[in-house]
DNA sequence: TGAATAGTTAGGTATTTACCTAATTATATT
DNA sequence: AATATAATTAGGTAAATACCTAACTATTCA
């Protein structure tokens, strides 16, 4: 059921959605069931099953079913290869303009 | 020309494209022009200042026009929101894991 | 001034996304 | 056993996305 070739594409998309962002954003505090889960979003159940499949799919949630009822939980990893995707890349465009900056200072003292 | 409005919807959007990234990747060096930065893609121009509109929209890259050259550039603030946001989950979600630790340790104890 | 170059606009297609309602399945409750 | 509940499946629509070709504009160069 897990997706084991999960990609930053996946992520990243999953991520571009407010709905799912806040699903997210309760799971942080407590692993939750579908319908406590879908209540606050004013949508039809199908439509945030949708959601929540994304989110299973990119691996930013976990669920599993017991009896009737579904639970879904954060997947603490998997904001892992995001974060080191933004922070690798920080770093080089703030590398560039920490070289940019020198330049021009010497530029300055020239 | 720049979106003073610009959302996390936007930005994660924007990131969740393999080209659009590498676009990104490039541009962390150095500024260019867009068809230096399309060379390697193997793709339509108009395809591909899809892309560049995407970030920039998103504004995630700055461009100017100089001549009938466009330059691109990375817009080194722009990634602010989205590593707030991150690290802000990733935060909440690893605090909540602690807790649990805590009483499962607490478990063991009892 | 004519040709080449850099980028843009217009317009079209196939796929994916985000939603919906209605019907169904599986499990629990009375 | 009948009913209620939790979730799922099926199937449909409208808009957005990712690509394309062809035609165009604006600028630079010979």
């Amino acid at each position: 059921m897990a997706n084991y070739q999960v990609t930053l594409d996946q992520v990243f998309h999953a991520l571009a959605d407010n709905t799912r962002r806040q699903v997210l954003e309760r799971l942080a505090h407590a692993p939750m069931t579908v319908s406590e889960l879908a209540a606050p979003f004013d949508m039809a159940l199908p439509s945030f099953l949708q959601h929540l499949k994304v989110l299973e799919d990119s691996g930013l949630i976990v669920t599993r079913k017991e009896g009737r009822v579904r639970t879904c939980e954060i997947n603490a990893s998997s904001l892992a290869p995001v974060e080191d995707w933004i922070s690798g890349q920080r770093e080089v465009w703030s590398a560039r303009l920490d070289r940019l900056d020198a330049l021009l200072q010497a530029q300055v003292r020239a």
